[in-house]
DNA sequence: TTGAAAGCGCTAACAG
DNA sequence: CTGTTAGCGCTTTCAA
C-alpha cells in the first residue's frame, strides 16, 4: 500500500471539474455575493464529489480576515479553566469564530512564550487570563490591534476589556460572613503559588478585613502537588493539632476544603457547631458530600462566555454590553457556614 | 484617546529599520541558512526594537508548512479530556508544534463540522478522539494525508495511527475479578450516552464475560445530567430499593461510584462484605474518599502523551514507536473490591 | 553570505 | 451574475 504523493487540491481543481471559474467557485463556497442557482449546484456538487477542503490560509492572507480566537490560560488540570473554555466554545459555536488554546503553567515567561507565538496566526480576539503580564506580553497586548478580553480577575488595570470577579472582594465578603457567624480563632489553608495572583487577592482581602474586626489569622498553610483531597486531610489534621482550639477553616479551594470537611467528619467533630469550614469555587462536583461545603461561585462558566461574546460583537462591529464586565458571586451557605 | 489604524507590521519594516533585505531578516528570524553574526545582530535588534510579530499566515503558504496540531475531543466537562489534553500539550512543548482543540459533543454531525473547520488551516496531524466516525470524517481523514492518531480506545480499525486502552478488555477484566472475589448479583450504573462508544464497549465486555460465567446483570441504570456524586447516591439507592439482594455495583465512572460510596458509607452497608464496589477512571481526584473505591485507570494523561509523540515524530520524519499503542490499565482495587 | 524573482492558494476590487 | 487582475506577507529557488 503505497501512498500517491497527491498534490494538495485546490480551488482550480474544483473550478476544472465543474468547468466554473475560481472567483465563481470561492463565491459559492464562501455563500458570499450573487452567485445562479445553477452554477451553485455544479459547484457543490464538484466540490463535494472531490472532496475539496478549502485552505484558509491562503484564504486568511489574501482576505486579511481571521477566525481564530487566542485563548491563553494557565492550566488544564485545575477543573476552573476547563469550565472557562467551555464557556467559550459554547458562546463562539454561534459564530464563525474558532477557539484556539495555549497553557503557560502560571509562568510569565511561558505566557509570553504562547502569547507571540498566537499573535503570529494574526487572531481576530486574545481571551487571556489575569491581569498581571510581563512588560513585553503587555507590549505585545496592545500592539496587537484586536479585542483583548483579560478574564477571571477585575482587581487591576484592564488593557482593553475584563470579565472576570473582584477576588479580593471575594476574599473580603467571606471574612465578613465568618466574622458575622461568630467564629473568631480562623485557619487558612491554600495552594503554594506564589504566581496565583487571584489565590493571593483572596487572601489579601481574607486577612485585610479579619484585621479590621481586630482579627488576625491564627495558623496558614500552603501546599504544592498531590490530590487536593488527601491534602485537605492531611493540612487540617496538622493545623488542628498546632491550634485544636480553631474555631474556622477558610480553603482557596473547594478540594481541600472537602478533604478537611470529611477529616472532620470522620473526627466527629460538630460542623458548623465546633468548627467552621468554607471553600472556594463553587465546585459542582462536589455537591453529594455528606456536607455542603460553604463556598463562593467563581462564575467560570459565565466568565469564558462573556469574554467570547465581547470578542464575537466586537468582531461583528457590535459594542457589546460594555468593557468591564464584573460578576459577584455570592456565598453559598452551604451547612458549614451558618451555625444553627 | 483615538486609535490611529496602524498598518500591520511586515518583514518590510524591519528590513527597512535594519537595512538588510527581507530575505535575509527571514532567515534571521527563523535562524535558518547562515548569516553573518553582524547582520544577525543588527535585524535581532530591529525586530525587538519594533516589536515585530512574523506573520505565520503568509509564512505557512510560502513554504506549505503548518506547525499547527488538530486536536478534537468529545468534551471538556468530562474531566477525562483535559487531562488528555494535558498530556498532548506536555508532549508538544518540547516541539515547534502547537495544538489547536475542538469540541464535538459527542455529536458525529458536529464531529465532521469541526474536523473541516480544522483541516482547513492544513494542521501538520490530527488526534481525534474514538475509532468511530461517520464517512464523511473518514473521508476527510483519509484524505488530509497527514498523520492521523486516534485516541482513547484501540477497539476497532484504526485509520492510521491509534493510542488508547481497550475498553472492552477493561470490562471484561474487572467482570473477572468481581466474580473471583464471589460476588454474584451485580448492578450497573452508567451515563446515558447512546455516543459514548468507549462506555458501551466497557459495558458490552462486562456483560459478555458475566454471561460467560452464566451470570447476568441483575439490574442496570443509566442517568444524564446533573452532579455525578449525587446521581450516584440516588441511582444507588434507588436500585438497593429495587434489588437489596446485590452485592456488588459497577459504575461506568469513578464520580457516581463515589456517589454510591458515600451513600452506602450512611447507611452503614458493610463495604466490601456485604455490597463491593468499583468504578472506571482513576480519578485522582477521589483519593481521600474514606475508601478508597475500586478503579481501572483509563491513562489518560499518557495517552495524550503518546499520541502527540507519535505526531512529532512523524513530522520529524522518525518513525516512532509503532503505528498501535495498546495501553493496559490495571485495576486498582481500593478498598471496595476483595473482601477480606 | 546576500539578494532578486517568482510564487504559495486564495479573495478584494473592478470590469463586463 | 461572472470573470480578470492584482496582490496578501512570506519563503523557495536561484543567481551573484
Amino acid at each position: 500500500m503505497k501512498k500517491p504523493p497527491r498534490r494538495p487540491m485546490t480551488l482550480r481543481d474544483v473550478s476544472e471539474a465543474s468547468g466554473v471559474s475560481e472567483m465563481t467557485v470561492s463565491r459559492v463556497l464562501r455563500n458570499k455575493g450573487d452567485v445562479s442557482p445553477a452554477t451553485r449546484t455544479k459547484v457543490q456538487a464538484a466540490a463535494k464529489r472531490l472532496g475539496y477542503v478549502p485552505n484558509r490560509i491562503a484564504g486568511s492572507l489574501a482576505s486579511s480576515h481571521v477566525n481564530l480566537v487566542a485563548v491563553i490560560i494557565p492550566s488544564l488540570k485545575n477543573m476552573v479553566f476547563p469550565e472557562v473554555l467551555s464557556g467559550i466554545s459554547d458562546a463562539l459555536d454561534a459564530t464563525e469564530l474558532q477557539p484556539v488554546f495555549g497553557v503557560t503553567e502560571y509562568r510569565p515567561d511561558k505566557e509570553e512564550q504562547v502569547l507571540f507565538e498566537m499573535l503570529s496566526w494574526r487572531p481576530a480576539g486574545i481571551i487571556i487570563a489575569g491581569l498581571e503580564h510581563s512588560d513585553p506580553s503587555r507590549a505585545m497586548l496592545a500592539q496587537a490591534d484586536v479585542p483583548v478580553v483579560e478574564i477571571m480577575d477585575t482587581d487591576g488595570d484592564p488593557i482593553d476589556a475584563c470579565v472576570g470577579i473582584s477576588h479580593r472582594r471575594a476574599g473580603r465578603e467571606m471574612a465578613e460572613a465568618i466574622i458575622a457567624a461568630g467564629y473568631r480563632r480562623i485557619g487558612f489553608m491554600g495552594t503554594q503559588m506564589p504566581l496565583d495572583h487571584r489565590a493571593r487577592k483572596r487572601f489579601e482581602g481574607f486577612t485585610h478585613t479579619l484585621a479590621r474586626s481586630g482579627i488576625e489569622i491564627a495558623d496558614r498553610d500552603f501546599y504544592a502537588g498531590g490530590s487536593a483531597l488527601i491534602k485537605g486531610r492531611e493540612m487540617t489534621q496538622a493545623m488542628l493539632n498546632r491550634h485544636p482550639d480553631l474555631d474556622f477553616l477558610y480553603y482557596s479551594n473547594d478540594m481541600i476544603g472537602a478533604g478537611g470537611l470529611m477529616y472532620l467528619l470522620d473526627r466527629g467533630i460538630d460542623i458548623p457547631g465546633q468548627i467552621g469550614l468554607a471553600g472556594f469555587n463553587g465546585v459542582e462536583l462536589l455537591a453529594g458530600l455528606p456536607r455542603r461545603l460553604a463556598t463562593m461561585d467563581a462564575c467560570r462558566f459565565e466568565i469564558g462566555h462573556r469574554a467570547a461574546r465581547i470578542i464575537a460583537d466586537r468582531v461583528a462591529g457590535r459594542e457589546g454590553d460594555g468593557d468591564v464586565v464584573q460578576l459577584t458571586p455570592r456565598i453559598d451557605f452551604g451547612d458549614t457556614l451558618i451555625r444553627g
